[in-house]
DNA sequence: GCAAAAGTGTTAACTTTACACCCATGT
DNA sequence: ACATGGGTGTAAAGTTAACACTTTTGC
C-alpha cells in the first residue's frame, strides 16, 4: 500500500438533501461543528473516510443526520476548483438525496453538525465554500430528472393526493400544469394505486389518497417502459 | 494552508474520449507509461495536480494526447470504491469527451502514455482498475445525451452527409431509424446548413454536405428551444 | 348557503409512424 | 446496364393542449 503515492490532496463528501413541505421545496442545512467556518450554515458533509466507498460515505452522512436507511441517494457532481477549500486541495463529491420530511425527525447532533434545519430553496442564504454552486447544480438535476423518472414520490408521504403531486411538479418545474391533463397522464401510466382512504382534516371535499406502485414501475421498466411527464 | 488536514487520500482524473470512424464508435486508449500496470492499455488519466482545477486537468490530459484545444468535454462521474486503486485510497473523477477523429493526428507520447490508439467500443479488452465500469457509464451517458443535445456533430467532420449523421445516431442508440422521418426531423430544427459542396470519391450518387450551425443553436436555446430527437 | 378544492370529457392541433419509388453516379 | 446509396411525400394513428362546470365537505 501507498508504495508510490505522495498525498497532497484529498476529498470530501457533501449532500444536498431535498424535502417537500407545505408546498415548498426545502434543503437540509446544518450548522457546522467542524473546523473551517464552525457554526456556519452549510451543506452536510465530511472529509471522506479511507475505509468506505464514496457512496457509503454519502449514505452514512445522510443516516447520521436523519437516522434513515431508506431514501433516494445518487451522486450529483464533483467540485474541484483549486481554491474551493481554504486549507488546501480538497475536492468534494456532491450527492443528491430525496427525503420524505414528515416522517423524519432529525437527529439533533451528528459528528459534523451541531444542528440541522430545513430551509426553503428560495431562502437559502450565502453559504461557505462553493455550497451555493452545488445547490444550484442539484436543483438543475432535480428539475431535469423529475420529468423522466418517477422520483417525485420520494418527496411525498407514502399516501398522497393528486393535487399534492401536481403541486410538487409545479414547484420543481416552475410551470403551472393543467389539472385534467396532469391526472390523465399520470394515471395513464398505471403506476398509482387508488386507496380507499381519503384525506382528513381539510375544510373542503376530501381528496382520494394514492400510493406509488414501485414494484410495478420496476416491472414495467424491465419491459422497456419509459416514464416521461 | 494545510492547517488541519491530514492527507491520506487523493484523486486522479481519467478521460473517456469518443470518436466515430467508418461507422464505428471508438474510444481512445493509451498504453500506460506510469506506475501501476505499466504498459497496459487503459483510459488516459493521471493523478491530479495540486495547482489546477479538475476541469483544467481533464482538458490538459486531452490536450497532451491530441494536441487539440477544441472539443466537447464534460465531467462524467466520480468512482470511489475503497479498493479501486492497488496503492491506496485514490478516487478518480472521470471525464467524457467527443472528438472528430479524422482531423486529429494523435501525439505519439505524453507524460502518462507511451502510445495511444482508437479501439471500437465492442472490442474494448479487459482493462485495469475499474476502467471498464467507467466506459460503461460513459456509453450510457452518450446514449442518453445524444437524444436531447446536439452533440453528435462533435463526432463528425465539419462537413457531413445526412446518412453519416443517421448512421452515427443508429450506432449510438442501437436502433434503426427511418430515413425519411430522420431527415424530416433533423432538418426541421433548422440547425443544419446545406452546403453547395457534395461528397467526393464515392461510387454512387454523391450526397449533399451539411454543417451544424452552432451559433443558431445557441441562439434558439436562449429563446427556450429544446433539441430532442 | 357559501367557500374551497375535488373530480371529470371532448375537441382541435400537432406529432409520430409507416411505408416505396425514382434519381444520380461510378464501374 | 447495373449496383449503390441519395433523395423525396402522404395518410393514419397517436399524443398533447386547451378548456368549464358539477360535486363534496366543513364552517
Amino acid at each position: 500500500m501507498n508504495r508510490s503515492i505522495d498525498y497532497h490532496s484529498t476529498f470530501s463528501i457533501d449532500c444536498v438533501i431535498f424535502g417537500f413541505d407545505e408546498g415548498d421545496l426545502k434543503i437540509l442545512l446544518i450548522q457546522r461543528a467542524e473546523e473551517v467556518h464552525i457554526g456556519s450554515l452549510a451543506l452536510p458533509g465530511n472529509i471522506a473516510r479511507d475505509d468506505e466507498d464514496i457512496d457509503q460515505g454519502a449514505a452514512r452522512i445522510l443516516n447520521e443526520l436523519t437516522g434513515l436507511e431508506e431514501h433516494h441517494l445518487e451522486q450529483l457532481y464533483t467540485f474541484g476548483d483549486v481554491n474551493r477549500h481554504p486549507f488546501g486541495r480538497v475536492i468534494t463529491v456532491a450527492y443528491f438525496a430525496l427525503l420524505k420530511i414528515r416522517k423524519n425527525k432529525l437527529k439533533p447532533k451528528s459528528t459534523f453538525a451541531s444542528n440541522a434545519l430545513w430551509i426553503a430553496v428560495n431562502q437559502i442564504p450565502k453559504l461557505p465554500f462553493d455550497h451555493n454552486k452545488i445547490i444550484i447544480k442539484a436543483m438543475e438535476r432535480l428539475k431535469n430528472k423529475i420529468r423522466y423518472q418517477p422520483i417525485g414520490f420520494e418527496l411525498l408521504p407514502e399516501k398522497f393526493t393528486l393535487s399534492q403531486l401536481q403541486n410538487l411538479y409545479e414547484s420543481i418545474l416552475q410551470v403551472p400544469l393543467d389539472k385534467r391533463n396532469f391526472r390523465k397522464k399520470i394515471l395513464g401510466f398505471g403506476l398509482l394505486v387508488e386507496l380507499s382512504e381519503k384525506q382528513k382534516g381539510v375544510s373542503h371535499r376530501a381528496a382520494n389518497l394514492f400510493k406509488f406502485d414501485k414494484k410495478r414501475y420496476e416491472h414495467l421498466c424491465s419491459l422497456g417502459f419509459n416514464f416521461e411527464l
